[in-house]
DNA sequence: TCTGAAACGCACTGCCC
DNA sequence: GGGCAGTGCGTTTCAGA
């Protein structure tokens, strides 16, 4: 697993922004024929730097406009209560994203819902449920400034 | 622009996970031929359902482990000063999202970078550049333990 | 590692139900 | 709204350089 060459990035930085692009206009782009182009983004994937493909849905058609950032903290801290924690935050499917974090702070959550009474049910009835949760604040999105799935490679 | 039918929703749900999922793949565990599905996929796009296809990138491989998550309160709140602000975040391709939120932070932003050393450069040269910024609060991802970016369709 | 050509499969269209 | 058959294009493979 050598490290990447500037086509390798250059390949990354369009499919990070639209991987519905043909490998022929990708090689028009970069100057060469489909072949090299279609053989680097096999070994990309194969080597794991791209994980996968997927369609982005706007939040608002489908009904979800609220997003939520909820911090947790912990009860108790030792190694048992941390996995079944992260474990039951699994199992929630409103739940988009869940980060350990360093600092007083335990855990960050990003939530999708489709209304304020709905984190309000999701609250009461799902995430205070699960045990040895010592602190729970949330705060809520007005509007997205900025979004990107890209890194900046 | 009518409602979602099951169809619809399950074709979300297959796409949000695998946008390479071919058509054909797609109406066999739909039980359906290719041409509905087809054409429903493309009306979901044209509606903007589907707003984008992209390549998600492992941030280890491509040397960007650190994920911080920075909350900024302005210090002064007048249209003027948060329209600059948010155009100057923008501006700075470290950050990957920038959430205006309510309450007394206004602002979280989450940033990549290769490392803490990189980041306490990106605060001392950039962010804290920005004229305005009253509060900077860092917090640091030790673990991300779930991420997607499908929503619960 | 790239080019160029050849084979294959899928996306896409039009017509039928 | 879905099924079916046909066409073109992109993907995928491979020889050669």
């Amino acid at each position: 697993m050598e490290t990447l060459d500037t086509i390798d990035l250059n390949i990354l930085r369009i499919l990070q922004k639209d991987s519905k692009k043909t490998t022929k206009a990708i090689a028009k782009t970069l100057n060469l024929t489909a072949s090299p182009v279609y053989e680097r983004i096999r070994r990309l994937e194969k080597q794991g730097y791209i994980k996968k493909y997927v369609a982005l849905v706007d939040k608002t058609k489908i009904n979800k406009p609220i997003t939520a950032i909820c911090m947790v903290s912990l009860r108790y801290h030792n190694e048992g209560f941390i996995d079944k924690f992260e474990r039951q935050i699994k199992a929630l499917h409103e739940v988009q994203e869940c980060y350990h974090m360093a600092g007083k702070v335990d855990f960050f959550l990003k939530i999708n819902l489709e209304s304020l009474d709905a984190y309000h049910e999701f609250i009461r009835s799902k995430l205070s449920r699960i045990e040895n949760i010592g602190v729970l604040e949330s705060y809520f999105v007005l509007k997205e400034i900025f979004y990107t799935t890209a890194y900046d490679v």
